[in-house]
DNA sequence: TACTCATATGAAACTTTTTTTCATAATATG
DNA sequence: CATATTATGAAAAAAAGTTTCATATGAGTA
């Protein structure tokens, strides 16, 4: 069942004279109606009882009462959701704020950058992955460490891939490209100077690409092919620490289990000739 | 204010005679008082309404509904933490539902990382990270990369630290520790018997022993001063998806963040010292 | 234009739910 | 043992929510 607050949206169009004002209330200040009765409200939006009723009917709840009680979670969910962001890390916070305000902030940042992702875009870099001839991929510094992660994902699945730790080497082997290559470029600001000059001799040579980057309007998104966003994080209290990678790392999971969902069998074919058998049974270290 | 189900915890001493087999109702079934009238409910509980509205005012709420909307808030969020569980991944889920899973799945991970944390572990490990000559960190496969992301930040904060990439390496490098020297062993498994090497040298040598692993009974753990816990995760759908490593990550987030912390005017002199300036103005890549 | 018909709306009747009052019982206190 | 205090439920009162019904509005049609 889609949110109470979205099939309000949906309503709209359809809305009556009498409700029109009700609904916008509803949209502009949920929160006030909670702990209104019929009567009130009704008053207060210059409408009666009974239309309330029924567009709480219409909206797909049993009455007023049930109507309440999902606006009443809603709009929690929804505040809980907000406040997170002004949990900033102080200097005089415990370690216990710490661990919490941290974790907190990393949780946002996959939520934001879901949000973000469209279904269509990961469709179209998966079929990218499955159609190219080989995958390169290309990052520095944290990313690296990302396209590191989805370097060993795709090593598992039998993808042809290549990564270069320095920039000279990543460069040339973006010189390298070709068509029916692709090269996936991982930049967080979308700004490295580095990375851009991938991209572009990739481009050049008629290499398709992905950028998985925070700046959907940056020079690199520019050269993409896709881009597939991540959401903009701030450091965590200056301290170097960024729910970046994070979010980097959430999008190399969606990317990579969208494309094994896409080619089951083969991969787990391939799953089960590339396990790394550990004593224990752990499947992974 | 606290949770309801936590004040109505907190009542159970003081409650009367009446008012125990509703409170009992409360504790173990909340859910099925949730769509319930005062009438319904006191003759199901061997009460009168009277005495159930008295006591939602004790519990601080304005009256029966106030309790009722209340309740239904904290039953719904409890709920939510748990069917997160539940919700594989199919292979007939599509990309929307992979992104909506691969997400939740990731955010269940650090929620639970986050209940496993000792804040008093925290500060002891800070103190050695601290304290000690040097930091040496170890790794194979994706826990590699989680030790190569807290070595980025040690360099930054000018933490003197060492990080081989082949297993040959780190086990000399283990070798070549000694008293005062730190080192930090990430596995998730903590079965890996290379890691297992590598700590058993570092430890004869008298050196101090970090583990971030989920296995807090192993012989890794046996073998660490201090074990900082990841959650157990399952694999993403067999695709070798993980979310153990973002949960490795958080851990060091909040390690490097309590360390910054602890030392914040030096931390933030290193900081304008190692910074990578760019051009768009990004803090980070 | 006049006449359906469909739809939207609010007043008021009606039903249900919640709250309060009050009498009584149980328990504690001096 | 008398008295105060507290806990409790029946019933009255109040409030809230729902339904019914008459009317208004407006679109389509003869």
């Amino acid at each position: 069942m889609k949110g109470l607050l979205v099939r309000i949206e949906d309503y709209v169009l359809n809305a009556g004279e009498a409700e029109k004002e009700l609904i916008n209330r509803l949209q502009k200040n949920p929160e006030t109606v909670l702990h209104k009765s019929v009567k009130v409200l009704a008053k207060e939006t210059y409408t009666s009882p009974a239309t309330i009723v029924r567009l709480c009917k219409k909206l797909g709840c049993c009455g007023y009462r049930d109507f309440q009680n999902t606006l009443a979670y809603e709009v929690a969910l929804f505040r809980e959701s907000r406040e997170i962001a002004f949990q900033k890390i102080t200097q005089k916070d415990t370690v216990e704020d710490i661990i919490y305000k941290v974790t907190k902030k990393n949780i946002e940042s996959l939520e934001t950058t879901r949000k973000l992702i469209e279904p269509k875009i990961v469709t179209e870099c998966v079929k990218l992955l499955e159609s190219s001839r080989s995958v390169t991929l290309f990052g520095l510094g944290t990313s690296l460490l990302v396209a590191r992660d989805l370097y060993l994902k795709l090593l598992r699945a039998d993808v042809i891939c290549n990564i270069c730790d320095d920039w000279h080497a990543q460069l040339l082997t973006a010189r390298n490209l070709r068509k029916n290559d692709l090269a996936v470029v991982i930049s967080y600001s979308g700004l490295t100077e580095e990375m851009l000059e991938c991209a572009r001799e990739a481009k050049a040579n008629g290499a398709k690409v992905i950028a998985i980057t925070r700046a959907v309007e940056s020079k690199l998104a520019e050269k993409a092919d896709f881009v597939v966003p991540v959401a903009a994080t701030e450091l965590i209290h200056r301290s170097g620490a960024m729910s970046s990678r994070i979010s980097q790392l959430n999008v190399v999971d969606i990317l990579f289990t969208a494309y094994v969902n896409r080619n089951y069998e083969f991969c787990m074919r391939q799953f089960g000739r590339t396990h790394i058998q550990k004593k224990g049974g752990a499947e992974h270290d």
